[in-house]
Parts: C-alpha cells; sequence; structure tokens
DNA sequence: AGCCACAATTAAACAGCGAATAATTCATAT
DNA sequence: ATATGAATTATTCGCTGTTTAATTGTGGCT
C-alpha cells in the first residue's frame, strides 16, 4: 500500500514548490531582456533545466504562468512602496509613492508593461488572487489619503484609484512615445498630484 | 519596353489600396471579436479571400499591420473627438471630450486595448506617423485649456499632457480590468477634470 | 533484496503561427 | 500574339502552446 497522505519524495533535486519558484524566476529573467513577446514554454523550461510538459504540472498553462509572473511583479513593487514614511503630509506620501513606482517602473520597463500587455481569453476572468495584489497597492495611495478623508474610506478609495491610473498613464506614455523629449514624466506626475490634492482641497470644502 | 512609370494594372479585381484597406477592415473586425491575440496572417487573409503571402506585399510584418490598425482607431477616434463645441468652457470641454473617448472605447473595448497590449520588437521604434496621431488628440485637449493659459502655449500642452496621460491611465486599466470591477470609470475622468482644473485655477492665481 | 505502485519527467506528436521562397498565374505593352 | 514582370499562391521552415504516451526513478511493502 501507498501513503497517499504525505507527499512522495520528489525524483529530481527540487520540490514542487521549488520548481514553482524557479519557473517564475526564469520568466521574470527572460521578460525582463526580451519582454513578454520573447517568453515561451520552451524557454523557460530550458532555463530552468527541465522540459516544457514540467511546466503543466505546475501551472494551468501559459496565462497562469503569465499571470502570476505579474502577481510577483505587483507583489515587488508593493514591498519597496511600503518601505515609505507614512507619517508625513499626503502630498508627501504621494510623492514618495510615486518616486518608488517611476524608479522600480525605470527598473524594469519590459516587466512592467507585461502587466499590461498580457490579456486573458475571452472565456477566463481575473482570479482574485491577482485582484488582491493590485488592491494591495492601492491601499497605499488610499493609505496617504487618510488625513484628508479620515471619515470615508470608499471616497479615499476613489480618489486613489484615480491618482494611481493617472500614474500609470504618464508614465507608460512617457515610456511608449518619446514625442515629446521635452516633458518629464516626473515633473508632470508632480503636476498631477500637486495639482489633484489642490483641487480635491478646494471641491471638499466648498462642497 | 514595360512602362515603369505608370503601376501596372492589377491582376486581379483590387487595386493596393483596396488590398490594404480591406486587410485593416479584416483585422478590425477580427480584433474587435477576438482581441489581438485572435488576430493572425492566416485569419487576416482569409477573411479577404486571399493568402497569407499577400499581405507581406501590403505590409512589412504583422506587427507593421497591427500598427496602422492602431494608427487608424487612433483616427477614428479623433474624427469623433472633432465634433466637440470647442466654444464652451474649457472643464465643459475636457468633459464633452472624455465622453466622446470613452463612448469610443465603450463599443470596441478590444480594438481599444489593442493599442497597449501590442509591442514592437526590441529593434524598432514607434514610426513618427504614430506619434503623430498621439499628438493629433493630444492638442484637442491642448485646445480646450486655451482659454486658461492663453499667452503660454508649452504650459498648455504640459497640463493637456496630464489630464490625457489620466484619461488614458483610466480606461486602459478599466477597459483591461486589471482594476476595480466596481469603480466606474466616467465617474473617475469627471473626479480627474473637476479636482485638477480646480488645483490649476487655485496654484496658478497663488503662484 | 526484490518488486510493485505510482508520481515525476520526458519525448513525441499535433495544429497553428509568422515569414521567406519558389512556383504559378495573368494583364498588359509591344 | 507573345514576352514581360508584377501579383498571387503553394510550399516550406522553424517556431509556438498543449496534449499524450512512454519512460524514469523513488519510496513502501513483503
Amino acid at each position: 500500500m501507498v501513503n497517499y497522505y504525505l507527499p512522495m519524495a520528489r525524483r529530481s533535486d527540487h520540490t514542487r514548490q521549488e520548481l514553482h519558484q524557479m519557473a517564475l524566476k526564469a520568466a521574470q529573467a527572460i521578460v525582463k531582456r526580451r519582454g513578454l513577446r520573447g517568453l515561451s514554454t520552451r524557454r523557460i523550461a530550458k532555463t530552468m533545466g527541465y522540459t516544457p510538459g514540467t511546466l503543466y504540472q505546475l501551472f494551468a498553462d501559459l496565462d497562469d504562468l503569465v499571470l502570476q509572473l505579474n502577481a510577483k511583479t505587483l507583489d515587488e513593487l508593493y514591498e519597496k512602496c511600503r518601505e515609505v514614511d507614512f507619517s508625513k503630509r499626503p502630498e508627501a506620501v504621494l510623492r514618495e509613492l510615486a518616486d518608488k513606482y517611476m524608479e522600480f517602473v525605470g527598473t524594469a520597463p519590459r516587466l512592467w508593461s507585461a502587466i499590461f500587455e498580457h490579456s486573458l481569453p475571452e472565456k477566463h476572468n481575473l482570479p482574485s488572487w491577482y485582484g488582491e495584489r493590485v488592491h494591495n497597492l492601492l491601499s497605499l495611495a488610499e493609505k496617504a489619503l487618510l488625513p484628508l478623508f479620515p471619515a470615508d474610506p470608499q471616497r479615499r478609495l476613489h480618489e486613489a484609484y484615480v491618482l494611481w491610473a493617472g500614474l500609470y498613464g504618464i508614465t507608460s506614455l512617457a515610456g511608449a512615445e518619446k514625442l515629446s523629449e521635452t516633458e518629464d514624466p516626473k515633473i508632470m506626475v508632480e503636476s498631477l498630484i500637486r495639482n489633484y490634492l489642490a483641487g480635491l482641497r478646494v471641491n471638499s470644502s466648498a462642497g
């Protein structure tokens, strides 16, 4: 009789979890260098020292793997952004968050754009664990807005969305298009934060 | 002797320009229904009633075709946005622009996200004619800001860029469903315009 | 020790892809 | 009428993601 309850020892030198980690690290390295379109199951497998079939024991398909890679990217950005000093004034915190964001994107632009270049087949929806990663990041911006709307978490989340999306728009446009090389994305983000926050104060006190 | 100066008549029933148009229309229909990942040379060719090889006489490669499809999309959005009444107040004009923009995106979300999902291979840069399409749209937002900064076109462009990038970010994130499913992008855009413009007035009059 | 059960891994196959090339078709200029 | 050369197709190549069957290897049991 075989023991069905404990996992049988692996044939090779790596546990399932190790393999999972190896695959994501391999994929991350490939996307960093060659972009999402340079990623393939065969390339990942070769980088790991395995064959493509093994990947299908760790992931449902390549979409699943990319989704988990993107979640990992979001996690790493989240960890980087958690370091900011949230005791400062909202505007200063948001500026620091934006700085971390842009620094992160700048060091691995292909890894970052993989998040937006990837799209799921029609049938599938985004898994909830992916949405949680996005929410984590948003909660940081929301946290920065806490002094502004201490009693309205919903409002806080809403404004955090707008600022986050604006940040994304600026960085992605600046990254993809060098038409306006006179425009510095850093200054644009600065404008966004300063003016939007000023507008928030005006419109809140007025209405 | 052959006449090198006048184009030889086509073998089939369509001129080169007609074929070019047919290819883009076919690609547009496919992307509308199946998304960018459902697009292939074989599918385009079959839709046109030709074979894949013909496409390579009209386009350098599939990337070129997708780029021209995206330019066409930007053109169609531009034509739609030109209809707004630019005699109104800046905030009203910007809101109308945003409305047209989001209505357009809403009717063909897959066509729109193709703009962001597509990325060129490392070697190539975006052609200038593509950047012009983006600039056209940008100039509409700049036009709306004319009453606010009548003597500072550079400032106008800067603020237009920030606003447009924000709109771009909100719609693309909402369209790709990489952000919240609960937040309504329309309300977010409303917030962006109202607060950013309010901030502009405050910060301009103050400093 | 020997063997069995079964998980892990691989090798092979399939359909489809973008792209390049050779072969073919066919409208026109002479 | 025929040769010319552009337009179109058929074929081929090396890829791709994914599935399947075959193989390998390991731990449990007698």
